[in-house]
DNA sequence: CCCCCCCC
């Protein structure tokens, strides 16, 4: 059947919705990519959490309107995407029966393929769709959902008839029941509903049970495998919070959490489908009744909960918000003063917590395994006035933004022996910057009013000449008096210097406009260039930088060669705005090699003796230009100063 | 069903 078009016959778009797709995805039978009209859109304000957003959707025969879009679809929303009258194509959905029977189609993909402009109005004359309720339910669905249980409450599967309704009770026993809501009601799909349990008593053998504890998200981590058969893969460390705002992604999906109650913790793992299904319904900080999980014994090597056992969620699964979770206790920390890090054996994984008072840059690096990682090394201090480095990892360690010295709190975080003590990051362990935990606030006060003062020490055993673990500090005269630099292989240095004087003649040279070529072109004269390099001419040059410069420090002073990106970076301009500048406004371009006097970076500079003309001294190039950071070198000073005094 | 936490 052709789908019906109002009346404005001349305005309006012909098109077919997918008839019969409502009913399909409430009964959870097979639809693929239905093309459904959006009625009306709600935003939902949850507190805390993200805002949802709430649909009615038209699939030309019916209406439904409990369409949740899922949190990484927020944007749709947000800006507007999704207008009452609009089609949309559902890539991919997942349906959970509530405990009453109410139906909610969470949306995890959907591309808007008319305007609600194109659109113009209403497709058809769609009745609400009432078929799948339990019996003697006789209201339609859409006006019992109400924002406060619907995101909270997933049942087993797509395909778990809502029969239960009927015979739910609460979980019996606990000191909740006064204010359940109906949410908190779990059964399993049978029917029947299980005790609360602790986690410390789950087993092997018992599998009627349902769990009260509360979801500690914050310790969620995605692994995102791509999935080739038979090839084992490695798979990528994702933080919650990042994988929020990624596209939701055909490939798979692995989620760990940890669950808390007072009686222990343990470790939840859910893959693929049970992943797309309790994500985006799952909140930091909140505690659900869990039952039908699959408990199996946890592999000691990853073992950083406590627990000999893990959960894995399955097609069963029931996870249901509990409302009132005041008795539960926050994810706790056993944080460990960072003082007696020093007595605490090698791996032992630990809580610690301490203001960031510094962060070194981010730096890639290849494991054994040639695989490469982002590595990012933090220095955190507490009240002890004793620091330590604690190493973040991959997208972590990318991200991680110390502006500010915020507190910093690792949870199952491993000790290490390197350089004394430190700390890695494990995939499990949970970094939180500023938790709103009386710690936090401790450390804020002291480091305010005190601590910044100190100098603190580590217990990071910081290479020689201090600073970051791979930078070597030099003055420019230890530079000479070291002879660094005039063995058979070049040396690096690093040092804190101020430009005295940049040459600005022949600093530019007409190159080779391939991307990533600089080789100088040969002037044909006939209005072509040739590059040696890649052996072609071209009609075109680009500009690049060969700048030599003269840098000094208290102690000496250098000619230092500066290539394209460090000259850009030392000029302040690029190389084809300098170009233009010497090409039509000499004064201006005079002007920039003026200002570039006595300005102060730090310089990482290779130094290797070379020969020219039976001549050999030592070429100095810069191969990184930074800004100073005035706080770590005042701390670098006077930590030097220390030294000498010593 | 993941499973790796790496490096200096």
């Amino acid at each position: 059947m052709s789908c019906q078009i109002g009346h404005d016959f001349d305005k309006k778009m012909t098109v077919k919705l997918t008839e019969g797709a409502i009913e399909a995805l409430t009964k959870g039978t097979n639809v693929h990519s239905p093309l459904l009209q959006v009625l009306n859109i709600r935003r939902i304000e949850m507190g805390s959490g993200h805002p949802r957003f709430r649909l009615m959707m038209s699939d030309g025969l019916h209406t439904m309107s409990s369409f949740m879009l899922a949190i990484q679809l927020n944007s749709l929303g947000e800006e507007n995407c999704l207008l009452p009258h609009c089609v949309c194509l559902l890539k991919r959905s997942v349906t959970n029966i509530l405990k009453d029977g109410r139906c909610v189609v969470i949306v995890l993909d959907m591309e808007v393929v008319k305007s609600a402009e194109e659109m113009g109005g209403k497709i058809g004359t769609p009745t609400p769709y009432v078929g799948v309720f339990s019996p003697g339910q006789t209201s339609t669905p859409e006006n019992q959902l109400s924002a406060q249980s619907y995101p909270a409450a997933s049942t087993a599967s797509p395909h778990n008839q809502p029969s239960a309704s009927s015979s739910t009770r609460g979980p019996g026993g606990r000191g909740d029941s006064g204010k359940k809501t109906p949410t908190a009601t779990p059964t399993t799909p049978g029917g029947s509903a299980t005790k609360v349990v602790p986690i410390a008593s789950l087993n092997l053998y018992q599998t009627k049970w349902t769990i009260r504890a509360r979801m500690d998200l914050r310790a969620m981590s995605l692994l995102r495998a791509p999935s080739v058969p038979g090839v084992k893969s490695k798979g990528r460390l994702f933080s919650f919070e990042t994988w929020r705002r990624r596209e939701y992604e055909r490939e798979d999906w692995v989620l760990c959490s940890g669950v808390v109650d007072k009686s222990g913790e343990i470790r939840v793992t859910a893959f693929n489908k049970e992943v797309d299904k309790f994500f985006s319904l799952l909140e930091t900080g909140k505690v659900y009744y869990i039952s039908q999980g699959k408990i199996k014994i946890a592999k000691k090597q990853y073992m950083t909960l406590k627990n000999n056992y893990e959960m894995t969620l399955q097609r069963e699964t029931s996870i249901v918000q509990c409302e009132d979770d005041q008795d539960l206790p926050m994810v706790q920390c056993d944080f460990i003063p960072i003082a007696q890090l020093e007595h605490k054996d090698k791996d032992a994984i630990i809580d610690v917590i301490g203001v960031c008072r510094s962060v070194d840059g981010v730096s890639r690096i290849t494991t054994k395994t040639s695989r490469e990682v982002y590595k990012r090394d933090i220095h955190l201090m507490d009240t002890s006035g004793k620091a330590v480095a604690v190493t973040l990892w991959g997208e972590e360690a990318e991200v991680f933004d110390g502006s500010g010295q915020p507190i910093v709190a690792v949870k199952r975080a491993r000790l290490s022996d390197f350089g004394g003590r430190s700390i890695s990051a494990l995939f499990s362990s949970t970094v939180m910057v500023n938790p709103d935990i009386p710690e936090t606030h401790r450390l804020r006060g002291w480091y305010d009013q005190e601590g910044h003062a100190l100098d603190g020490q580590s217990l990071t055993e910081l290479r020689p000449g201090g600073g970051g673990a791979n930078t070597c500090w030099k003055t420019l005269s230890d530079v000479k008096t070291e002879q660094l630099g005039q063995g058979d292989k070049a040396e690096y240095f690093s040092c804190v210097a101020t430009v005295l004087f940049s040459r600005k003649e022949s600093c530019l040279y007409q190159a080779c406009p391939t991307t990533d070529c600089k080789k100088k072109v040969i002037d044909q004269q006939n209005g072509l260039y040739h590059c040696e390099k890649c052996n072609k001419e071209f009609p075109n040059y680009k500009y690049c930088l060969i700048l030599s410069a003269i840098i000094a420090d208290f102690s000496d002073n250098q000619w230092v060669t500066c290539f394209q990106e460090t000259a850009e970076s030392i000029l302040g301009h690029n190389s084809e705005t300098l170009g233009q500048l010497k090409d039509t406004d000499e004064a201006a371009f005079d002007e920039v090699f003026q200002k570039v006097n006595f300005t102060t970076h730090i310089f990482r500079n290779r130094v290797k003796l070379e020969i020219y003309n039976d001549e050999s001294r030592v070429k100095a190039t810069v191969m990184e230009v930074k800004p100073v950071d005035h706080r770590e070198y005042s701390r670098r000073l006077i930590s030097n100063i220390r030294k000498m005094a010593a």
